[in-house]
DNA sequence: CGTTAGCACTCTTTTCTTCCGAGTGCTAAT
DNA sequence: ATTAGCACTCGGAAGAAAAGAGTGCTAACG
């Protein structure tokens, strides 16, 4: 279905329009839009068009139209060839990150609450998931006369703790042995690769202490599984309730939706390559009718992981695509030393 | 100002009536839910009284009153004194705590959870602040070529990592060497005493490697500063967009008060001792206007924290008042191993 | 043919009125 | 001190009317 230009320009310019004033778009309004160059009639007869085309829609007889989904992809290919930001926001951008560039955890979430400022959306973002990590070295703790806290490092670069209660007490030495233990059976090994079988298996070997080291090795476990799971970090949700499109149940479910960090992750992880826009109204999920979400993935290889913004349909693509490419490309350049 | 019986009881009854409803109670209802001892012309004698006396308010001349906060104190001095929780639910919370009551920061988040879900309000949990800990322990390891991680833990039990990119490599020599000077120079002492000085003074005995130490012994500093906060748990938001109290902008503003740690943490820790309800509108603060907060502390000594509940005035108090109270005397005690 | 002015028609939104009912406040009786 | 009775006050609901925005169609024009 190929489109005229001024059918195109038609488009563009009602979803312009109506991104800014969230109200249905009249012929009126458009003509003048298009410098007056075709009468208000003439863009009706287009229009007509265009609504039977799929482009646009009238929420009853006599009112302006609103552009569909498919007025928006048109709207958002153009967009996407030919959007740049400023220097300065770059600038700005840069030094942000740079700031909190020692630590990738902290550098993700600094990116995703600067998104989320900047933009007036909401943000999030997922840490690489650590699926092809590997233990680089576990140690053990002891916290208290009846505690432990046993922690994970993965050649990713992540870093999980826990603290564990041990019933019957902790001696170092015995705690010690643990630990090497799991250094030799683990370090290098990827954490796919560690089941509750082989984690069971160290427990075997160690049998006498068995009891004492339970608690330790649950937590071994879930440790592994935290590190193999990307993390989800959310900003500026306080940012959708501030917006007329969301009205309080819509805000509602979408956070309840972006709360659900499955839900959220799949979505997330979805979408290979470069940035893309899911249009809520496009997605089976009722949660995200009037919403968008614009993903892009940052990282290098299999240590990379996506950036978002989730924001009302009709938000300021034109600001908002540029500054998630630039944020992406930062992060993943400050990203590519550890 | 002493109230008679009568009075006392019709106050109650409102505010009974209020939180129930939501709308303005009329010395009808009244009456009945007085068992039609007398009748609504009596109460409304009374009425008059007790809204010369401060008790009730009229949104305007001929509705029912809305009791203001001076009934909602008489109301909740008399709860407090005698209300309580079933036996199965005092279970039910037991067994949900005491399944991760291995980490102490899993079992305050998983406090904060359980309350948010029971009672329908937003719930928070501050955990013990550091101030008084001390430096158990000071880790330091290479987690790459040019990046490390230190690791920090208190006498508490407190854990806290950060990782670190190293611009001139790191040997991991060098690493053990700075490990060694940290734990020589701060272990044992208190969090409150780390100084940046003084940790610039253990930068200058290692004067060849100042500038590979640095950006470790930025993180250490900030370790020791996240270490010695308090730091804040929010849980169950999204219940506050729910309930009909909460139009989207107080939704907001609460929410944004929420957020913001020194806020929240400063309205926590105000409250030494046993059960506070602080009611938002006797509060300077406009955000909290139509909330209201009950808190408690839990733990012991030096090593305690903060619960809270959040949630419009005319909160179920019979119920949640009970529950914080039991939760906080659980974690009281699953903490008291650490 | 594409474009345009003109105009009747349709629907929503807004505003104004009217009406109803809940609840008070007062008075007079018990 | 309590109560019945009643006039009165407001706010909210319901309805009617007016205003406005925008369409769709027709007929004319280059």
């Amino acid at each position: 279905m190929e489109l005229g230009t001024r059918k195109q320009q038609i488009v563009a310019a009602a979803v312009d329009a109506y991104i800014r004033t969230g109200e249905p778009v009249g012929s009126k309004l458009l003509a003048e839009l298009l410098g007056n160059a075709v009468s208000s009639a003439t863009i009706r007869n287009e229009m007509a068009d265009l609504a039977a085309a799929g482009y646009l829609m009238q929420p009853h007889t006599s009112a302006g139209r609103i552009p569909t989904a498919l007025a928006f992809r048109l709207y958002l290919d153009r967009l996407l060839s030919h959007c740049s930001l400023s220097e300065e926001s770059k600038l700005a951008i840069d030094e942000e990150l740079l700031s909190a560039s020692g630590d990738p955890e902290r550098l993700l979430g600094r990116a995703s609450d600067l998104l989320a400022d900047a933009t007036g959306v909401a943000a999030a973002v997922a840490t690489p998931d650590g699926k092809g990590a590997c233990v680089q070295r576990v140690e053990i703790f002891p916290t208290g006369s009846q505690s432990a806290a046993i922690l994970l490092m993965t050649d990713s670069g992540a870093l999980r703790s826990r603290v564990c209660r041990l019933e019957s007490g902790c001696e170092p030495t015995v705690l010690a042995r643990l630990s090497v233990s799991l250094n030799t059976e683990f370090s290098g090994k990827a954490l796919s690769e560690i089941s509750v079988a082989s984690v069971q298996a160290v427990s075997a070997q160690l049998c006498e202490n068995g009891l004492l080291y339970m608690p330790l090795l649950t937590a071994f476990l879930s440790l592994v599984q935290e590190a193999s799971e990307s993390e989800i970090r959310l900003s500026g949700q306080l940012n959708l309730l501030q917006h007329p499109d969301y009205p309080i149940d819509r805000a509602r479910s979408l956070l309840a939706f972006l709360s659900h960090r499955e839900s959220l992750a799949g979505m997330l992880t979805a979408h290979p390559g470069g940035l893309h826009v899911v249009l809520g109204s496009e997605s089976p999920r009722r949660e995200l009718d009037g919403s968008s979400i614009i993903v892009t993935r940052y990282g290098h290889g299999g240590n990379g992981g996506s950036l978002c913004l989730i924001g009302p349909v009709r938000m300021d693509y034109a600001q908002a695509i540029p500054r998630l490419q630039h944020v992406a490309q930062t992060v993943s350049r400050l990203l590519a030393v550890f």
